[in-house]
Parts: C-alpha cells; structure tokens; sequence
DNA sequence: TATACATATGAATAGAATTTCATACAAGTA
DNA sequence: TACTTGTATGAAATTCTATTCATATGTATA
C-alpha cells in the first residue's frame, strides 16, 4: 500500500526508542554515547534510532571530532507531543475508561 | 518497553489504512460501510481500523439504525496533519535528497 | 420470531519493524 | 601508520502488527 507522508512521519515516531530519544534531546543536545549512557540503551539501538530520525528531519547531525552531536528539531515535535498532552488530558481525565492512552 | 502515551498514540496513526480513513472522515461523519466503499477496503479491516482509532478517541462512533456513524475529532488530528504538512513542505522541498518523506 | 442487513470480533497466518551482533568506517592521537 | 574511541551498517533472528476469513452480535423489519 502507498506510503504517504504521514505514514512515513508517524511510522518514524511510532516507537518507544525513538519516543526516549527525542524526550532526551528536548533538553539539550546530544552525542549518540551520551544519549546511549543517559537512556542506557545499547549503542547500535541508538545510531538505527537516530538514523531513522534524520531520514524524517526529526533530528539533525552536527559533527564535533569523532562524535557526531545530535539535536532535536523542536519547531514541529514540540507542538505535535504537545497537542497529544492535551488530547490525553481532554480525553482521559480521572473519568477515563476504555481509552487505551490512560491505561 | 514501557508503552507511552506518545507511542500509542502515534502507533495508531502509523497505518495506511487509518490515515486513509482519517482522511475519509475529514469530510464528513460516515457509516463503516459508507467508508468501506468508499475506500475500498474490506469491511472488517475497516472494522478493526475503526476500533483501533476509537481506542484513543481519534474517532468517536454513533448508533443510527443499524449503521454506527464515525466521526473525526478534529481538533487533535487536523493540527497534527497541518503540522506535518508543514514540516513536509521545510524540509522537502524541490531541493530535498535525502529525506524519506519526499520520495 | 425468522430473516436480512450492518458491524464487530477472534484467531490463524502473513507481513513488517526491531533487535542483535559482528563488523566496517571515520576521526583523532600516540 | 598503528591504535583507540565513537559511530554506522548489514543481515539474521526475533518480536510486533495487520490481514484474513469464518462467525458472532446487534438492529431493524416482514
């Protein structure tokens, strides 16, 4: 089936790693063994991550010497995860049931 | 792995045949077997669909006879895509090689 | 209540994405 | 140039997700 854009773009953020990875780099920029250390996961999980990232413009890569310095594109993650935030509030209050977000 | 709000979320709409119907519904509201013509796509893949989106209340579902009217919740999922369309146009324009999106 | 139409559901299978691990490459340093 | 450190990559193995199809449920109507 066709892969349109929004696949692509959801598909790439469809995934716990990558989730933990942009939550990381909210903070600040960083190296691929700072955020392998920092969210203890294995090196190669991390660079696959990072890789996929980029090929959305979800990340971008600076190098610095041997490592390559990761930063988060936050113009459109920021207001995406915050438009989530707040549909997860609206629709998952205290009264929530059957939504699976709250669960 | 622990499971997200941002994972599920995202999760659902990394699926063709959800964004397919997402954009069916941004039209209008429409029965499973209105959106399965239209779409064509068989009624229990549509079925499934429907269950799985309504599961983050990306969609909500209305008894009218025998049919269950489907309706978009605009108000999460129309900013979103806008953002992303956005992001697309940024980041992919006519110059753009590398990135996935465009291809 | 028997029938038809509309939709939902469960479970097996098929298909896709991730993890893992060995290894390659790249940049700096002794 | 050999060595070390940091990162990327390929491919097999594993895990996750969607599709399929048979069937169940639900709603109306003859």
């Amino acid at each position: 089936m066709y892969k349109s854009t929004y696949h692509i773009f959801f598909s790439n953020l469809a995934n716990p790693l990558r989730i933990k990875i942009i939550s990381c780099l909210k903070e600040k920029a960083r190296s691929v063994s700072e955020l392998s250390q920092k969210i203890e996961e294995e090196q190669s999980k991390v660079s696959h991550a990072l890789a996929s990232l980029k090929s959305c413009n979800i990340v971008e890569a600076e190098q610095k010497g041997k490592q390559r310095i990761y930063s988060l594109n936050k113009k459109t993650i920021l207001p995406i995860l915050k438009l989530i935030d707040n549909h997860a509030q609206t629709f998952c209050g205290s009264k929530c049931v059957s939504c699976e977000i709250c669960v």
